[in-house]
DNA sequence: TGCCAATTCAAACGAGCGTTTGAAATATCG
DNA sequence: CGATATTTCAAACGCTCGTTTGAATTGGCA
């Protein structure tokens, strides 16, 4: 199977090394890191079964090369905010941000297996999910979690912002994780970019609604620790300290 | 560790398959079964390397054994209902699912791997997970949708009544799906008994809000006779007021 | 062209896996 | 007790995996 027949403009081992991340970016965001197999990934590249030692050493580098690729081309595709403006109403704020992360998820397009890979690092960890957490998922929650304490407005309570903000990711998560059971149960449930956008829709409402009775719970009981401050805030409390 | 109340009453051969099949169900929770050896199973056990194959043929059969075998305790010890009267406000019955599914992921009873192996199940299938949907999934998904339908009221649309079970179940799968990252964002996050029902009463109440909206939202669609469905339409972002 | 470094290749290595094997140990019973 | 069936055991088999190896091939350059 030689491929000598057709002259090659880019450097023969450049062309090698891409070709094994885009294959590795498929086959790890497939079955994940630990069942995907250098041969197999090797064989997609078109590649001798050496090669993906050869060009990164071993497998782990390559998942990292793989993880960094797919990170740089995921931030300019998808920005945390999606081309909104950082002054727009919360709400939309947080329809992009769901948005955005439904779309990283199930972006069909060929060369988009970030949100695939993360998520799957979220699931079955490796050795790499350390710097992903600092890199990029906490980011991601400090966003989200902007947008959540200006929703529920008053002083937030943090415990409350970060289970909204959970209660959110997982909306967004649970439809890929979950995906062998959805399919099982739903058949009919496709994935089509439309559906993509009916399910951010829904997982927009469906929260904003709830995080506003959760301002209202909170604005009824404020204070659990604190006896000695005696906000007096009645009903409707907006009292900026 | 176990059955220390009759010394050798109880043939050899049944003690060492319980005991198998106990160290399965610990082994297969905590790392799943295809990263699950038997060897390490044989080993908590106390058995023999060969002792898996010779008891149950091989590790699928220990495997639905196990499954087959905690889904019986779970059944009995976590029944759907949580004890709650089939005829109870829609919303305490929400509150008893929750809670259920809750207790049953994150039980640290030491013989309790019903929830985590089902979870893993969903994430990662094996070939038992299309019995496990027909035999205890779908009639949990059944159960909820019956809840989530009386909620909404009216002639609950079943996209909406499926689609809010699944943020229903998002929420309950997160923490358990999800740990390794939310450990690593919260270190302080822990799962306690009363962690667990911290996060109950929130996702009831988060979901129980948001459901509420969903129905307000569907009367104010039908009420005026109710055009085709318009729905897809981009939406107006205004939460319910 | 001829040389040399870079790259590709088929083959094999060693480790870990599920499983098998045949003998040893143990239980069962006429 | 002695014969027979059951259960345990250490060892090894066959397989796949990531990785290594050394030779073959290729490309750049004097």
């Amino acid at each position: 199977m030689s491929a000598a027949t057709q002259p090659k403009l880019d450097t023969s081992s450049a062309q090698t090394r891409q070709a094994l991340i885009e294959a590795g970016g498929a086959v790890f965001a497939e079955v994940g890191f630990h069942n995907a197999t250098v041969r197999e990934i090797c064989r997609r590249a078109g590649a001798n079964g050496a090669a993906v030692n050869y060009h990164f050493g071993d497998k782990d580098a390559l998942y990292r090369e793989v993880l960094a690729y797919y990170q740089a081309r995921a931030l300019q595709k998808f920005p945390l905010d999606m081309g909104v403006q950082p002054g727009a109403p919360a709400p939309e704020r947080l329809r992009a941000f769901v948005r955005s992360f439904l779309l990283r998820i199930f972006d069909h397009s060929s060369d988009a297996w970030h949100g695939k890979l993360i998520s799957r690092e979220m699931i079955d960890p490796t050795s790499a999910l350390d710097a992903i957490v600092v890199e990029r998922i906490r980011p991601q929650a400090q966003h989200l979690a902007a947008i959540v304490r200006e929703l529920i407005g008053g002083q937030a309570d943090p415990e409350t912002v970060r289970l909204c903000s959970f209660s959110l990711v997982s909306q967004c998560l649970f439809y890929h994780h979950c995906q062998p059971v959805v399919s099982r149960l739903f058949p009919e449930q496709k994935f089509s970019t439309e559906q993509v956008e009916k399910l951010a829709d829904h997982i927009t409402s469906f929260s904003l609604a709830a995080i506003k009775a959760c301002s209202r719970r909170g604005e009824e009981a404020e204070r659990p620790l604190a006896p000695k401050k005696s906000a007096s805030s009645p009903r409707r409390l907006r009292a900026a300290r």
